[in-house]
DNA sequence: TCATCATTATACCAACTGGTCTATTAGTAC
DNA sequence: GTACTAATAGACCAGTTGGTATAATGATGA
């Protein structure tokens, strides 16, 4: 039962990492089905509500992805400086490479849709929220006082963020790595 | 006759403002078509390789609107802290109202077309590149270093691009607010 | 065994996609 | 005027869109 994904996890990872790599509209029904090989009869089984129920659900996948992420970093290093700059710079490498499939976790959606779908967006912002406390907590524990967490994390949100689109738009990590080197400077403050 | 635009230059700015708000795949030729009221057998007059052809002339509008805006602050004010704070509190006001139909300025199209049109990425990445610039040219001439100039000008670029995307998605000038006050301590050494 | 329900598999749909084609009209130069 | 080009207009196209309908199959439990 361990490693046996069924169809409805497969669709949603498939989703998960298509519409991050080319957004909400630019990725069909078709292209998850054949991807996941998946027939549209067991999509509209497990996803009654069609395209924008499993774009909700992939949503939440890659939120929970990135959860992981930022918290298996932030585990191994107490120092929040240190953890959170190891984690731009791991994320510099990832996209530094020239032929990287991930991109913007939620961002691409967030913005197609922020006009156009209430739910999607709602899931956007909460995801970006959950990451948020991650790095708010993180902060406290360091001793940082509330308000400064909470400005702090929206900043460092931001940058990873924008510093992922220019990463990505120049298929070059470079930017992603001069954002990590700024961190200490950014943090110097409690 | 109020109007002396042409219908390509309609067709550049009313496409600019769609691809904006709802990226590449999410704007129909049909949209474009029916905002701006100019047939197809225009569009194709004009932009005779099509949807591609046209949303490259939009993002090149969009960077020009964008360096203009940019300018505009820079030129009143002198000190770079200032100018670049002002300029982040200004985008704060305007993404903060509910109703903005603003959107990313190209970072929505960038993401979704990375893997998918290099032309198209190639604009963005151009576009970037000369906002950067203006940053780099503020910065230097206060008496930054080189390399100072320009890692803070990448920082600045992702913060904008970050912030931005933050507040439309939480429909919210909060998160851009909050990064203009971190300028000052991010722009501290020379 | 049979009955029940979950799942899979397609055929089908109207609306729309970007794009082509041809016909017509407006504008300008001679 | 005439000739030539720029621009407009929209019918048409093949392929795709998200979504529906229905039937067949698989699994489960009595």
């Amino acid at each position: 039962m361990a490693d046996k994904r069924n169809s409805k996890d497969i669709l949603i990872e498939v989703a998960s990492r298509l519409f991050r790599i080319r957004g909400y509209y630019g990725v069909g029904l078709k292209d998850i089905i054949e991807e996941s090989g998946i027939p549209k009869g067991s999509l509209y089984h497990y996803f009654p509500k069609g395209k924008e129920e499993l774009a909700i659900e992939a949503i939440n996948h890659t939120k929970e992805f990135v959860i992981n992420e930022i918290k298996r970093g932030f585990d191994e290093i107490d120092d929040p400086i240190k953890a959170i700059q190891a984690h731009i710079f791991q994320l510099s490498e990832v996209f530094g490479e020239s032929e990287n499939l991930l991109g913007l976790p939620i961002g691409t959606i967030a913005a197609e849709t922020y006009t156009t779908s209430e739910p999607i967006r709602t899931a956007c912002q909460e995801a970006i929220e959950e990451w948020q406390s991650i790095y708010v907590k993180k902060l406290l524990e360091a001793k940082y006082s509330e308000k400064r967490s909470k400005e702090l994390s929206i900043v460092i949100n931001a940058l990873i963020e924008g510093g992922i689109l220019l990463s990505l738009t120049a298929k070059n990590g470079e930017p992603l790595q001069a954002i990590a080197e700024q961190i200490p400077l950014l943090l110097i403050n409690k």
